[in-house]
DNA sequence: TCGACAAGTGAAAATGTGTTCACCGTCTGT
DNA sequence: ACAGACGGTGAACACATTTTCACTTGTCGA
């Protein structure tokens, strides 16, 4: 039913299109007036409103520079496709709660690396210690941890644990009711341990690890 | 001389830069107000000023919603371009030339990982034995090579080479005009090579390890 | 040839938004 | 006791920006 899109129209997406990946915020109507050479900025408005129609862009009504481009994959502004993961800072193990909150710094993460757990339940640590370097673990690398509830977990996976303030990274077992997070070699202490301990929150399982040499 | 950074200050920013991340645009000082319950976007005004003079964010004044976050890296806004790293296929090691043709896949690759080096002369190849084991290198192990030429190799630089159709993680040593390849336990040979060597192309320095459990 | 539509001009109206002014209260260090 | 930084209120102002209105031009198909 509807029109096809015009030449004028196509210009007038492409100029937003090109803006935003310029200036990183979309453009007033006499900015994409300035640089299609139109001096009336209802001239634009009205492109703009054809464009919306036709569901190429979308408006927030109103608002300074409120435009968006409706196709995510051409939206220069779009959150990109790789999953940015925090970096978590120094945290306690008695307030778990925090892990996410005010974080170091963030790392793209290739998705193969995840293994398939999804982006927003993964985080990273960096190791504080070398209690795994056996199996190639060493203080230093970050760990791609999935988050994971305790019960989720299986006797000999590798988690990543908060213990104090330092994160480490330990081969979890259970024991009981309660479990123990086992160091490779023998420079380091097996830690006993059982949910809702502030001395000691395991995160999840570890899933990626990546070392700048 | 500046003051440091106050808490108020703090959660302007953060507002600021939450904001951009989920409406992928600026907010306006009014917005900021209401983000914060600050009545008075004069109020809003002058936490601006406060965290321009000390570098965290920039102003283009006068525009509406003229906002930007200073750190590039803190920016939601900016060109994320996180670099694709293509994955080597199995090249041999006399045909060096074709290691960038026909890429088995590609990774996202955080820049910080690159340590500085050029992402077009970065690449990745997997491990394809346990000679630096001890080191921390692993068979399987994805290694993010910067290619380098032999010249500008130093003595020690961990390396990782074509010989065969392999691609090994190796220690790299000088020997007059020609050089050593020494792996780190006692179950691998150290490999004799030189400039040119049809056996052997030494790709060029590890700058990353990353290892999916 | 008429009507529908795209595109435009120019101006005015209505908001949105940044900036400035005067003034207040609370801290903190001297 | 006081100055100075910080954070705020409320109002006013100026300019930026969106929106609406009236009117023009050209194209194209019925």
């Amino acid at each position: 039913m509807r029109r096809p899109i015009t030449e004028r129209q196509t210009q007038v997406y492409e100029f937003i299109r090109d803006y935003m990946r310029a200036h990183g915020t979309p453009p007033t109507l006499r900015e994409i007036g300035d640089g299609l050479s139109i001096r009336s900025s209802n001239a634009v408005f009205k492109l703009l409103k054809a464009l919306e129609t036709k569901g190429l862009i979308v408006r927030e009504s109103g608002a300074a520079r409120g435009i968006r481009i409706a196709d995510p994959d051409e939206d220069p502004l779009a959150e990109t496709q790789v999953p940015s993961l925090p970096i978590i800072s120094r945290v306690s193990s008695d307030e778990p709660e925090r892990l996410r909150l005010r974080p170091r710094g963030a790392l793209f993460v290739d998705e193969t690396l995840l293994s398939g757990y999804e982006p927003e339940t993964c985080l990273i640590g960096k190791a504080s210690d070398d209690g795994l370097a056996s199996e190639g673990i060493w203080r230093g690398d970050f760990l791609v941890v999935a988050q994971t509830p305790l019960r989720r977990l299986d006797d000999g996976d590798i988690v990543a644990a908060l213990v104090g303030e330092a994160l480490l990274a330990r081969q979890f077992m259970r024991r009981m009711d309660r479990f123990m997070l086992h160091a490779a070699g023998r420079s380091y202490d097996s830690i006993p341990s059982s949910d809702g301990d502030p001395e000691c929150y395991v995160v999840g399982r570890v899933v990626s690890v990546l070392r700048k040499m």
